[in-house]
DNA sequence: TAGCCTACCAAGCAAGTGTTTGGTTTGTTA
DNA sequence: TAACAAACCAAACACTTGCTTGGTAGGCTA
């Protein structure tokens, strides 16, 4: 059972294997020689490409955590208002999780336990800096008026976190409703509750 | 270092641990070993007490949910109204996470790993289960008029279900929410939006 | 056509894994 | 005090794991 993912070279060929079986069974639960029979090759050619296992991971880790925080940053030095920043970096969010599903997934998954160890530090500072990206678009939110006043802050933050992030265990592309209608419906939700 | 949870029995009292190891590190990534260490014992004198490994999570998840099921049913038979069974449900899964952490996160985790293999095929009994008492009530909620009918329902069961038990992540008891703190705000968020 | 590079194979090793087996300790009960 | 059971030890086994090593096939280039 051979898979063909599109990929530039033979390298990010592998990546894209491996995603997806760290995506879809676990880090750990992967073995080598998994990845090598998806890819129609041995174990040991696997590592003509990558040093370790673990660097892998890193390398799928890395580049999308790099890529969407390009993204948040560009959002936060604009120059809407709070709540229109608010929105756009949901549907960035949502973009991620329909672009790239597994990296996304991999890094919901096994973030917690990789953290522990040192080659793996980079991904609780990108962590702190997600929680900036929130904390400062609630904060003006709601001393611009726009978000009520009654609610933990912080609180909300980890709300809107996991909800948007948790949505890639069940999401997938080209399902009824497109990444953009999630991101709506999601914000609706957020925005103005579910009572009528 | 050697953990000393309270439990009736030898046997409950290695399951804690289990449970604790399972929940922090994964199942994949405990080793019977760990537990042992953790137990004061050698891996072995485990199997005096359980078959496999295997079958420790298998009696930590099926207990749970057995358990938690029943509080579900319980909601459902009893005659309030859609919304206030929708907030009991919310609130008694807030408790589960707070009296019951280390299980929940094990099914957070592994559930749909293990869920792949017949011995837990349970999983996803109970999952379809927990399905039906949310789209029960959603449904329920909307033709009684009490919920907003411009919302794709399958869509707020999930990000319901979702946001609930994703909680579990950063939750830690005698912190300065209690969990009925978190509910309440849970459920001001999603009946009636952020929005001032 | 000689040299070189990319991608891979074939075979294996050392460490770690879940599990088994036979025996020992300790407390309780008849 | 003899018998018994629960809890555990000590040592090992078979297997899986990530990874290494030396070599090879085939295409490209000078």
């Amino acid at each position: 059972m051979t898979a063909q993912p599109v990929a530039s070279s033979r390298r990010d060929e592998l990546l894209a294997i491996a995603a997806e079986l760290f995506a879809t069974k676990g880090f750990k639960n992967t073995t080598v020689r998994d990845i090598a029979d998806s890819a129609g090759i041995l174990s040991g050619s696997l590592y003509h490409h990558f040093d370790s296992k673990e660097s892998m991971v890193d390398e799928i880790l890395s580049t999308f955590q790099d890529e969407l925080f390009g993204k948040y940053s560009e959002i936060l030095a604009g120059s809407a208002d709070p709540r229109a920043k608010l929105e756009a970096v949901v549907r960035v969010s949502f973009e991620a999780i329909d672009q790239h599903r597994n990296e996304v997934a991999i890094f919901q998954n096994e973030a917690d336990y990789l953290g522990t160890f040192d080659r793996f530090a980079y991904l609780a500072d990108r962590n702190q800096q997600s929680r900036d990206v929130w904390m400062t678009l609630l904060n003006e939110g709601v001393s611009s008026g726009a978000l009520r006043k009654d609610l933990d802050i912080e609180l909300v933050y980890r709300f809107i976190r996991d909800t948007v992030w948790v949505a890639v265990r069940w999401y997938r592309p080209g399902a009824k409703l497109s990444h953009h209608d999630i991101a709506d419906q999601y914000l609706t939700i957020l925005l103005d509750g579910i009572t009528s």
